[in-house]
DNA sequence: AGCGCGAGTATCCAATGGATACCAGTTTTC
DNA sequence: GAAAACTGGTATCCATTGGATACTCGCGCT
């Protein structure tokens, strides 16, 4: 099954740190919606449901800083603010999408094994 | 209004769901480290370095549940507690390992794209 | 004058992350 | 014979983060 990796203390590292940017509660929404194509602010918020404002901001804020997603106004009277994947994060989505593609085939067996322990702690 | 993604929602969250199980900053460590087959408590403690015992207690404990690992006490005196991958753990490997992968790769880009807005900013 | 829009800050409180100290039983060391 | 250390854990505490709510700012509408 699983073609047995050299494990790399410092390799982990790096998965941990890419990891931790990403598993945050709303970055994988945003970049979700976004691979879709740009979006505005309110139109991201609203899409995703859910999300305040600031956290929104936050989420999207270190998204660019990484280089994932760019920012642009445009200082029109109300103003616009157009958010879009950058190529990085494009190539990003790929394997978020194939570890997404993975819970949401496992899901239920995750589910399973909670409901299993939880009831054994009882 | 009809949404016109095609990234539905529900999905989204499941990988939401999954990412945030898996993005905190030791489950990948350990898991990794179980890759390489069964460890005791201790001893995956000194392999991954710099975790506290509390913080791996409560990462192994959310592994179990979510029955991503097995844990077997053998009563002995001292006691000696193992901790196993499951299939399910292995299989979880995979995704990972490829996003893992990725960030390896793209260590660089993320890194300059951060320096770069940091010193924009200011 | 007052309201609302768009894209944010500012403020505050609750939840979580994580370091440190402590527990129990047995064996080793001084 | 007392102290320490090994085993795998809790319990306690504080700093950081997550997130709801309220406010800002420039403007156009009524």
């Amino acid at each position: 099954m699983i073609p047995r990796h050299p494990h790399r203390t410092e390799d982990c590292r790096a998965v941990s740190d890419i990891l931790q940017r990403v598993g945050d509660k709303w970055t994988v929404l945003v970049v979700g919606k976004l691979g879709d194509g740009s979006m505005r602010f309110n139109e991201l918020r609203h899409a995703i449901g859910g999300i305040s404002q600031k956290m929104l901001t936050t989420t999207v804020r270190g998204l660019e800083r990484d280089g994932f997603v760019t920012r642009t106004v445009f200082p029109t009277i109300p103003p616009r603010v157009e958010y879009e994947l950058t190529d990085l994060g494009r190539e990003l989505l790929v394997p978020v999408y194939a570890l997404g593609e993975w819970a949401r085939l496992n899901q239920r067996r995750v589910a399973e094994a909670r409901m299993k322990f939880d009831a054994a702690v009882e």
